[in-house]
DNA sequence: CAAAAACCGTACAAGCATGTTCGAGTTAGG
DNA sequence: CCTAACTCGAACATGCTTGTACGGTTTTTG
C-alpha cells in the first residue's frame, strides 16, 4: 500500500509551509498528471473507459494507476476534481460587469472551450459516483451564470415570463447542443459560435410579441 | 438454430395475403412484444442494460431472448426500428398545414411524449451500431420539423441569419433538455411543456433587435 | 552514490456479460 | 389429440474488467 492521494490538487511545490505532508516524487506527479489527463480524454470519447485503456493512453502501466488511486471510483473522483478546478480557472477571470447580456455573451463564449469535457465527465461520474458529489460540482459552477441570469431579470434584459431555473437550463443545453454539433463535425467551431451566443440571446430576450 | 426474425414488424395478422412467410406462433409473438417493451425500459434506465436484465424485465428466460435475436446488436437494432415506428405512428397524425408557428407548437407538443424514450434508445444503439443504421433513422424523424422550420423561414415567421440546419439543432436540442428536467424533477410536465414552445418560439423568432 | 520511492510486466482471482448447447417441460394450432 | 413450435433453467466456454500480489528495474533525491 503506497501513498494514495486522493487530492492532487497541491501541485505547486513552492515551498510554502514546513507542512508535514511530503510532496510525491516528481515521477510520481508526472504520472498522476498524464492519468489524469489520459482520463478525461479517454472518459470523453466513451464515458465507460476501462483502466486499462486510461492507463495505456496515459503511458503508464495499468498498476501504476492503481498505486495512486485504490479504485476507479477514487480515480473518477480526482479527475472530476481536476475539472472543476480547470473549469474555475477558466471562468474566473471572465468580466461579467458589464450589461447583462455582454456578460452573458462572455460567459458563454468562455465556456465554450470546456464544456464538452467537463459534461463528458460529468456523465461518466454520474453513474459510479455518489449523486450528492456530483450535484455539489454540477451547481458550483453554475453559480455565476444563474447570478448573470437573475441580474438580467431584474434590468429588464432578460425575460421574466418563465422561471430563472428554466433559463440557466435553457443556457447550458443550448451551449452542450453545441458542442454535440460541433464535435460530430456538423458545423465549425467559430461558426458554432457565433450561432450559439445569437440564439442564446434570442431565447433570453424579453417577448417583444 | 431457430427462426431469427430482424424484422418483427409485421405485427399485424389481419389474414392480409397468402405470403409464403408463415407468422411465428401467437405466444412467440407475445415474448417478441414483451421482449422489445422491457427493453426500451430498461435502455431507457440505462443505456448498457444486460441481455439478463431485459430478459428478466420483460419476464421471459435469457435464453428465449437468443431465440429471437441472435445478436446484442440484433435486439438493439429491433428496439431501434420499433421506436422509430413509435415515433412515426405518433407524429403522422399531427396537422402541419396551419401557421409554421402553430405547426411548430404542435410538433413540438406532439414530441413530447416520445422523445425521451426514443433518445435513450438512441444514444443505447449509438456506441454498438454502425452509424449509418442509426443516421437514417435520425434523419427520417427530423425530416418533418426540418420542412416546417424551412416554411417558417420563407414565411418570415423564422428568423434566416442562421443556417436551417442550425435551428433545427436548436429545437431539437432544447426539447431533449426539457425531458432531461422533467425527467429529473426539477420541473413538472405541464410546465416545461409551457415553457418550451415558448422558448423555442423566441429562438426562433426573427431578431427584432 | 546509495537508499528510498516509484516504475514496469506478468500473473492470478473474482465477477459479470455474451453466446451456445442440451434436455425436458409447456403451449399453440391444425 | 398430437405434433411442431416455443419456453425454460442450468451448465459451459469465452472474454473483458477490476483489484491484488510479486519480483525486477529505473529514477529521484539527499
Amino acid at each position: 500500500m503506497t501513498a494514495h492521494r486522493s487530492t492532487p490538487t497541491p501541485a505547486k511545490p513552492t515551498h510554502s509551509k514546513p507542512s508535514q505532508a511530503k510532496q510525491p516524487r516528481a515521477d510520481a506527479r508526472r504520472s498522476i498528471a498524464a492519468i489524469l489527463d489520459a482520463a478525461i480524454a479517454c472518459l470523453r470519447d466513451d464515458p465507460s473507459a476501462s483502466l486499462g485503456e486510461i492507463a495505456k493512453a496515459a503511458g503508464v502501466g495499468r498498476v501504476t494507476v492503481y498505486s495512486h488511486f485504490s479504485n476507479r471510483a477514487e480515480l473518477l473522483q480526482a479527475v472530476l476534481d481536476e475539472t472543476m478546478r480547470r473549469s474555475h480557472e477558466s471562468l474566473e477571470d471572465v468580466d461579467l460587469s458589464g450589461a447583462p447580456t455582454e456578460a452573458l455573451t462572455s460567459l458563454v463564449g468562455a465556456s465554450w472551450t470546456i464544456v464538452d469535457e467537463f459534461r463528458a465527465v460529468l456523465h461518466a461520474a454520474q453513474r459510479e459516483l455518489p449523486a450528492d458529489a456530483v450535484h455539489d460540482a454540477h451547481g458550483q459552477v453554475m453559480e455565476r451564470l444563474r447570478g448573470v441570469v437573475e441580474r438580467g431579470r431584474s434590468s429588464g434584459d432578460f425575460r421574466t415570463d418563465v422561471p430563472t431555473d428554466w433559463l440557466v437550463t435553457t443556457v447550458v443545453t443550448l451551449v452542450h447542443g453545441a458542442a454535440d454539433e460541433v464535435r460530430a463535425g456538423r458545423f465549425g467551431m467559430d461558426e458554432a459560435a457565433g450561432y450559439l451566443t445569437s440564439t442564446v440571446l434570442s431565447a433570453l430576450a424579453p417577448r417583444s410579441h
